[in-house]
DNA sequence: GCCTCTTCTC
């Protein structure tokens, strides 16, 4: 049953937009063919596979046949592996890199890091960075910066700081980029005393604030609609030479828009390039989401077409933003052509994307597309989450397609994802009240031992 | 090929 609602549901996706589907993978052979003799067999093969599962087998296969592997056969591995959160496989495979003392990037340690945390795997990004040294392969300060960061962001500020503070005893020596990261953790924890006190021992300690350092503090008190104070740290950064980039403008135009000052946010677009500062991307979504916001998406389409005009490219978070409150509207048919819209004019949507359209169309009941779209965002592979798969499950089953559901379901239970109670309820209840295929849901449910 | 900090979307 499964099997014929994934040959079904890979119609529609092919039907939800061939360009997209079929463009990845065309290009990727295409790529190859080319490229083929100088590529690395198990590299050039690793990259056709759809199912990382597969991954690690393909690794043995030519260990088996006595392939050498090195540096770039377990970077690509490794990468494949943590970008689909194989998190067990990466622990094998980074078990006999370091046996075999194959000279490796920090590059792939720091990239493995922000996996971990991505994950909200933090131990395992500071276990590994404790491991470092037992690779063949060198620690700088780089990799200490990505650790404080990857504690900083999964909410572990005192493990951090005690990092930070043993930073002399393992050869480190704090830079910009250190300070910028306790500060952005004790802004996160509202501190902003804290964080004054650590922008002063930089300066005690010659370590020069950077745009970051007064990004953080400005962005901190644009969101407490402290504008004042913000200004007054603009003037600070003038007298230093720290130049105001596009983002401490949109700290700004934010902090406009909070207290409901739009034409100020927008004046200060303008303002800011005679500053000497060029509008980029986040000024002009800075401006589209205070109107969607406030309901008015026509206007804030008017944002996306003075953007076109400028010639700035909007992005995928453009897009999202105007998607967001479409589907907020309840207007899903339009949102879903603005997806389209933006594949066309070359921008792929991200995981993000995905999510408030499935939820649009679930929020309308147009369950067929939702489930399409998951389909495109699956075999894109793009991680979702648990809300995303239990609105379109109960969606499908109230609107009577079991097939779909269950292919739903089959795919969470590959993830590990599990359904919340409120769902289980909503199904059960579906299921009791009719007959429709009461029992063969019932077998599959059983089967699938959630 | 993914390489440290600020930024808008869930």
């Amino acid at each position: 049953m499964i099997f014929r609602a994934a040959k079904t549901i890979n119609r529609n996706a092919n039907r939800f937009h061939p360009h997209h589907v079929n463009n990845p993978q065309s290009k990727t052979a295409s790529s190859n063919l080319h490229k083929r003799r100088k590529v690395i067999p198990f590299v050039a093969e690793l990259k056709q596979l759809q199912d990382p599962k597969q991954a690690l087998s393909l690794f043995n296969d030519y260990t088996q046949r006595s392939f050498k592997h090195h540096y770039p056969s377990y970077a690509a591995l490794l990468y494949k592996l943590a970008r689909s959160r194989s998190f067990h496989d990466v622990e094998t495979v980074l078990d006999r890199m370091q046996r075999s003392n194959t000279h490796c990037k920090e590059s792939l340690f720091i990239a493995l890091f922000q996996h971990f945390g991505k994950s909200n795997l933090p131990e395992k990004a500071t276990e590994l960075f404790h491991r470092m040294n037992k690779f063949n392969c060198s620690r700088t300060l780089q990799s200490f910066n990505a650790i404080l960061n990857v504690l900083v962001d999964c909410d572990r500020f005192e493990e951090a700081h005690d990092v930070f503070l043993r930073s002399r005893d393992m050869g480190f020596r704090p830079n910009t980029v250190s300070f910028n990261v306790m500060i952005k953790g004790l802004l996160g924890k509202g501190e902003f005393g804290k964080a004054c006190n650590v922008f002063d021992e930089m300066l005690q300690r010659k370590v020069q604030p950077s745009v970051v350092t007064y990004n953080s503090l400005i962005g901190f008190l644009c969101r407490k609609g402290d504008l004042d104070n913000a200004m007054a740290l603009l003037e600070d950064m003038n007298k230093k030479k720290k130049y105001a980039n596009a983002v401490t403008y949109a700290h700004l135009m934010e902090g406009l828009c909070y207290m409901e000052k739009f034409d100020e946010a927008k004046k200060l677009l303008f303002d800011m390039a005679y500053r000497g500062c060029k509008p980029r991307l986040v000024n002009f979504s800075v401006l589209m989401n205070d109107l969607g916001r406030r309901g008015r998406i026509e206007e804030a389409k008017s944002v996306l077409h003075e953007m076109k005009k400028r010639r700035i490219k909007p992005d995928v978070v453009v897009y999202n933003i105007l998607i967001n409150y479409l589907c907020k509207e309840g207007r899903a048919a339009e949102a879903y052509k603005m997806l389209v819209e933006m594949q066309i004019g070359g921008c792929e949507p991200n995981a993000v994307t995905y999510r408030i359209m499935v939820g649009g169309l679930c929020k309308v009941g147009d369950y067929e597309l939702g489930l399409s779209i998951l389909n495109a965002m699956l075999i894109s592979g793009h991680c979702l989450r648990r809300e995303t798969f239990s609105c379109l499950v109960v969606g499908l089953l109230s609107s009577g397609n079991v097939d779909g559901a269950c292919f739903v379901l089959e795919e969470m239970k590959k993830r590990s994802v599990e359904l919340d109670m409120e769902s289980w309820e909503t199904i059960v209840k579906c299921a009791c009240g009719e007959d429709k295929g009461v029992s063969e849901l019932i077998t599959e449910l059983a089967s699938l031992s959630i």
